[in-house]
DNA sequence: CTCAGTGTTCAGTG
DNA sequence: TCACTGAACACTGA
C-alpha cells in the first residue's frame, strides 16, 4: 500500500470518516510487534471516548489528534492500509448479511468505532506497519526527524540543490531516505528519475542545476499527480514507467528501449538506460 | 518450495 | 561523522 499518495488518500478517508466523532469502542489486536510493545490495555485506555480533532500527515506517517494526549500516530510498512466503513455500510451488515466488503477487514490490528457508527480500521498482513501513542507526534521520533514533506514541502531550487548537493552516494539512495524528503518509495524514486532523464547510479553531488531543476519538477508532478488520482495506480498516465516496472522481465521496453533492473541504494531499481542519464 | 517485495532500523565496516 | 552493506523484521502471493 503505501507511499506519499497511498498515505494521503488514507488521510483524507479517515478525516471523512472520523473528524468530529467521538471513540465509542477500541478493538485491539494483542500483536507486540506492530504496537512496538504497548499493552492493548494502554492503547485502549487512551483512545476509548476521545474525539478526533484531526487527521495528520507528514512523509508516510499518519497521526490522528484527539481531544486529550497521547495521540495515535500509524505508519503502514509495506503492506499495511486503512479502511473505513460509513454508519450506512455498517447497518447493512447489521442486517444479518456480511457487508460486501467484509468487516473487520483480514489482518486487522486497531479496529475503532465511532459515534456515528461509523469505523476505522488499520490492517497490517506482514506487520511490519507500527501503531504508537504519542504525546507530541511532530516533536518526538520517528516523525522528528523526516526532511521536508514531499507534497507540501518541496523547497525553493536553490535549497533543494543545497540540499541534495550535500549528500553522498547514488541520487537514488538519496531521494529513498526519509530524512531528506519525506514520503517518496521505491517506486516513486524511479519514476522521478525516468522522468527527470537522470541515471539512478549518478553520485548525488554531481547533477548539474538543469537536472536539479527536472529532478525537483517532476517530484512534484509525479506526487501531486498520483494524490490527485488518490493513488489508483490504473489511472497513472500510460506513459509512466510505473506500468512496466512490476513485470520483471528482459525485453520489456519503454518508448523503445530497454528496461533494466539493478538493485541500487538497497532496492530493486527500475530504469531505462538510453534515456537516462 | 522458493523468492521477491509500495519499508525501516540497526550493527558492522570503511 | 557520514555512508554503505547486509541482515532482520514477518508474511503473502506469484
Amino acid at each position: 500500500m503505501p507511499e506519499l499518495p497511498e498515505v494521503e488518500t488514507a488521510r483524507r478517508s479517515a478525516a471523512r470518516v472520523a473528524v468530529g466523532r467521538r471513540i465509542v469502542a477500541v478493538r485491539v489486536a494483542d500483536d507486540p510487534i506492530v504496537f512496538e510493545g504497548v499493552r492493548p490495555a494502554r492503547v485502549r485506555r487512551a483512545l476509548a471516548g476521545r474525539r478526533i480533532r484531526s487527521v495528520r500527515r507528514h512523509g508516510k506517517h499518519l497521526w490522528f489528534a484527539l481531544d486529550r494526549r497521547p495521540w495515535l500516530c500509524v505508519h503502514f510498512g509495506m503492506t499495511g492500509g486503512l479502511h473505513t466503513s460509513r454508519a450506512s455500510a455498517v447497518r447493512l451488515r447489521s442486517g444479518g448479511r456480511r457487508a460486501e466488503t467484509g468487516w473487520p477487514p483480514r489482518f486487522t490490528r486497531l479496529e475503532l468505532r465511532l459515534d456515528d457508527g461509523g469505523r476505522l480500521a488499520i490492517a497490517d498482513a506482514r506487520r511490519l506497519g507500527r501503531i504508537r501513542l504519542r504525546p507530541d507526534p511532530r516533536a518526538e521520533p520517528p516523525i522528528a526527524a523526516l526532511g521536508f514533506d514531499a507534497l507540501r514541502e518541496v523547497p525553493p531550487l536553490a535549497r533543494f540543490r543545497a540540499l541534495v548537493h550535500a549528500r553522498r552516494g547514488p541520487i537514488k539512495a538519496v531521494l529513498l531516505d526519509q530524512s531528506f524528503a519525506a514520503g517518496v518509495g521505491n517506486w516513486i524514486a524511479d519514476e522521478v528519475l525516468y522522468q527527470a532523464r537522470i541515471a539512478p547510479g549518478r553520485p548525488a553531488s554531481s547533477l548539474s542545476s538543469p537536472e536539479l531543476a527536472r529532478l525537483r519538477a517532476r517530484l512534484q508532478a509525479v506526487i501531486r499527480t498520483a494524490v490527485r488520482l488518490r493513488a489508483d495506480g490504473d489511472r497513472y498516465p500510460r506513459s509512466w514507467l510505473f506500468h512496466r516496472r512490476w513485470a520483471r522481465r528482459p525485453g520489456l521496453v519503454l518508448r523503445g528501449e530497454a528496461i533494466r533492473w539493478e538493485t541500487i541504494g538497497g532496492r530493486t531499481t527500475a530504469w531505462v538506460p538510453a534515456l537516462q542519464r
